[in-house]
DNA sequence: CAAACATTTTGATACTTATCGAATTGTCGT
DNA sequence: ACGACAATTCGATAAGTATCAAAATGTTTG
C-alpha cells in the first residue's frame, strides 16, 4: 500500500458522497462562472446549499470534509463562507486518471 | 441532482476504499504490462489479491463492487477470473476531471 | 445592546459496509 | 470419482458516517 494510495482514498472517500459530490461539483462550477466577471470569485457555500434539500449542520460537515481532503479551501467573509478549488488536488486527480 | 451525479457517486464509492482502490490500480498496472507482451492481458484476479492482506471472500466482494459500478469487466478463465479496466468509465472519468 | 442571520458544535439515530470464518460451489488434474 | 485449489455465498460483527434537531457561536446592522 503506497503512500498514494492513502491520499488517493482519503480522496475519494470525500467524494463518495451524493450530496458532498454535488457541492464539490457546484463550487467547481461556480468557479468556472466567476472567472469570467472583474470581481473574481464569490462562490458562497450559502447560495450553492439553499438549492440542495439537506439541512444547514450537515453541508457545515460537508465542507469541512471536502477541506480536509485538500479538495477545496474556504475563507470566511463576513458572515459567510466562500469555497474555492485547491488546484493542486485537482490536477493530482487528473494524472490519476490519465490514460 | 442530476442524472451524473448519480452514476458519479456510484464510482467514487466504488473507490473509496483503500484495498478496493488498491486494487483497480493494479488492475491498471497490470493491463499497462500486459500491452508489451503478445500474449495480451493475463491479469488474474488472485496473483494481485496474494500480494494483499485480505481474504479472499473480501477480494471476491470488492471485484464485484468494482463491477457493478462499471469501473472493471471480469472474466472467468479455468479456476481463476481476470479482470480488465472499462475503459469507457475511465474515460468519463478523464473527462471529469479535466481542467 | 438587540435582533437577525450564517455557521458550527453537540448528541443521537439509523444505515451502510468492510471484514472475517465457515460452508459451498465450480474447475482442473490424476 | 477424488483431491486440490479458486472463488463465492452466508451469517455475523464491528466500525464508520450521513443526517437531523437543538443549542451555541460568531457577525453584521439597526
Amino acid at each position: 500500500m503506497t503512500h498514494d494510495t492513502k491520499r488517493l482514498t482519503r480522496i475519494m472517500k470525500a467524494l463518495a458522497n451524493e450530496n458532498r459530490l454535488e457541492l464539490y461539483l457546484q463550487i467547481r462550477r461556480q468557479e468556472a462562472v466567476a472567472v469570467a466577471v472583474p470581481t473574481g470569485c464569490e462562490c458562497f457555500v450559502s447560495d450553492i446549499a439553499a438549492k440542495m434539500k439537506i439541512g444547514a449542520p450537515t453541508i457545515s460537515h460537508h465542507i469541512k470534509e471536502l477541506e480536509s481532503a485538500e479538495l477545496i479551501t474556504v475563507q470566511k467573509v463576513g458572515k459567510q463562507i466562500t469555497a474555492a478549488i485547491n488546484e493542486e488536488t485537482l490536477r493530482y486527480l487528473q494524472t490519476i486518471f490519465k490514460v
